[in-house]
DNA sequence: TGTACATCAGTGAACGCGCGTTCACTGATGTAC
DNA sequence: TGTACATCAGTGAACGCGCGTTCACTGATGTAC
C-alpha cells in the first residue's frame, strides 16, 4: 500500500491504521505517536503533515469507528425490515459484531477517554449508530399496547448498557469474567430474556 | 493522618489512598506512581519500602477494591434473605452503589489493565463478590420449575452485563451517552423486564 | 522533449519533561543495659 | 533516668528512557514555459 520512496502517498491513512493496529494490540494508552509512525515507516515530526498532534490522531481513529458502526446498524436495521422485532435484534447482533471485528477502533471510541464534547465532529458521527438503535427500540415499542409501551430511549439503554456490558467483561477478557458462553450466545439469550419481559416475545422457551 | 515526622507511621496505605484518589481524579492511566508519592508528602523512592513498584501498588488498590465490593454484596444478599427475588434485587443495588461510592477501587479493579493471571492474590480476592451474585441467581433460579430454569451462571452473567454496562455508559461519562434516566433507574427498570421474562416477576407493571 | 522552479511532504536533530527505578545515605525510633 | 546502639523508613541525587513537539532543512514531485 503507497508509494515507495519520499513521499509516502497516503501518510494520513496509513498513520490511523497504524494506530488502530497499535491500540488493537496495547489499548488506547499503550498506543504512542512516535509508535505509529514508526509503524507507518515515518519520522514523527511527520505525523504534524497530517494531524494536530497525538489526541487529534486517535480522535480520527473513532471517528473512523463511528462511521463504520453507523453503517453498519444501518445496514443491519434495513435487513430486517419490515419486521420491527428482527430489525432490532440483527442491531443488537451487529453491535457485538462490530466490536469484535473492529476492536481498535471500538477502544479508540469507548476506552481512549475522549471526550465527546471535546470533538463536536465525533459527537455527530457518534449520534448516528445511536440514533438507529433507538429507532429500532421505538419501532418495536410500537407493537406494544400504549400503556404498556416502555419509553423507547430507556429500552435502547438496557441493550446497549447489556451489549456494551457482555462486550467489555466477555468479549476482551476483563480481568476474572471467564464464562462458560459465548458473547454472542449471551448476548442473544439475555436480550431475548428481556424481550419476553416486554411481552414482545411470547413466554416460556 | 498519620505522624508528622521524618517516619511516616502508616506510608503503605497512604500510597493507597493517594492512588485511589488519583485513580478518581483522572482514571488509572493517569495515576504515577511519583505523584501519589508527592500526595502522600513522600520521596518516590520511599514506595519502593512498602511495594515492588507501580503495578504492586494498583494492585494493591484493586484487592482493596475486590474486598470492600465482597463484603458489600454479602451484605446485600444477606439484608435481603430470606426471600431470594429480594435478596437478588439487593446484590444488583449493590454492584452500582459501590461503583458509585468506590471509583477509584472500580476502575483499579476494572479498567487498570491488571490480568487476574499474574496476581493470584487478586483473582481470589475476585472470586468473593461474583460468588455472591453467583448463588443469589442460583438461587433465584430455583424458584423456577426445572424445565423452565435458565443456567444459573448465564443468568447471572447478564445481571453482570447489564449492571457493568450501566456503569460504564450511564454512571461514568462515556462519551455521548447521556441518559434522561439515571443509572440507578435504568438498572432497576431493566433488571425488572429481565426478571419478567424469566417469570420470576409477573407480568404487566 | 527538456529545463527552471514552486510546492510541500518528510527528515533529522534537538528540546524539555516526567516517568519508574537504583543506590548509598541519614536520621528518627525503640530497645538493651 | 540516661546512654549506646541496632533497626529500618525515608531521603536526595542520579540514571536511562521514551515521550510529544518544534524547527530549519531537503529532496521528490508536478507544472509552466
Amino acid at each position: 500500500m503507497g508509494k515507495q520512496g519520499y513521499h509516502h502517498g497516503n501518510l494520513r491513512q496509513a498513520l490511523v491504521d497504524a494506530a488502530l493496529a497499535l491500540i488493537t494490540d496495547k489499548g488506547p494508552q499503550g498506543f504512542t505517536l512516535t509508535e505509529a509512525a514508526k509503524e507507518a515507516g515515518v519520522t514523527p515530526a511527520a505525523v504534524y503533515r497530517h494531524f494536530q498532534g497525538r489526541e487529534d490522531l486517535i480522535a480520527e481513529a473513532a471517528r473512523q469507528g463511528y462511521q463504520i458502526f453507523g453503517e453498519l446498524m444501518e445496514h443491519a436495521y434495513a435487513k430486517g425490515q419490515p419486521s420491527p422485532l428482527a430489525a432490532f435484534e440483527a442491531t443488537g447482533r451487529a453491535y457485538l459484531a462490530f466490536a469484535r471485528r473492529f476492536p481498535g477502533h471500538y477502544q479508540a471510541m469507548f476506552e481512549s477517554g475522549l471526550t465527546l464534547q471535546n470533538h463536536p465532529e465525533l459527537a455527530l458521527a457518534a449520534q448516528r449508530g445511536r440514533a438507529t438503535l433507538d429507532l429500532a427500540a421505538q419501532k418495536l415499542a410500537e407493537q406494544l399496547p400504549v400503556d404498556k409501551r416502555p419509553p423507547a430511549p430507556m429500552f435502547s439503554a438496557h441493550i446497549w448498557a447489556m451489549s456494551h456490558g457482555v462486550v467489555e467483561l466477555f468479549l476482551r477478557g476483563s480481568p476474572g469474567t471467564r464464562s462458560p458462553f459465548g458473547p454472542e450466545d449471551l448476548l442473544e439469550t439475555g436480550i431475548g430474556i428481556y424481550l419476553r419481559g416486554l411481552g414482545l416475545l411470547p413466554p416460556d422457551r
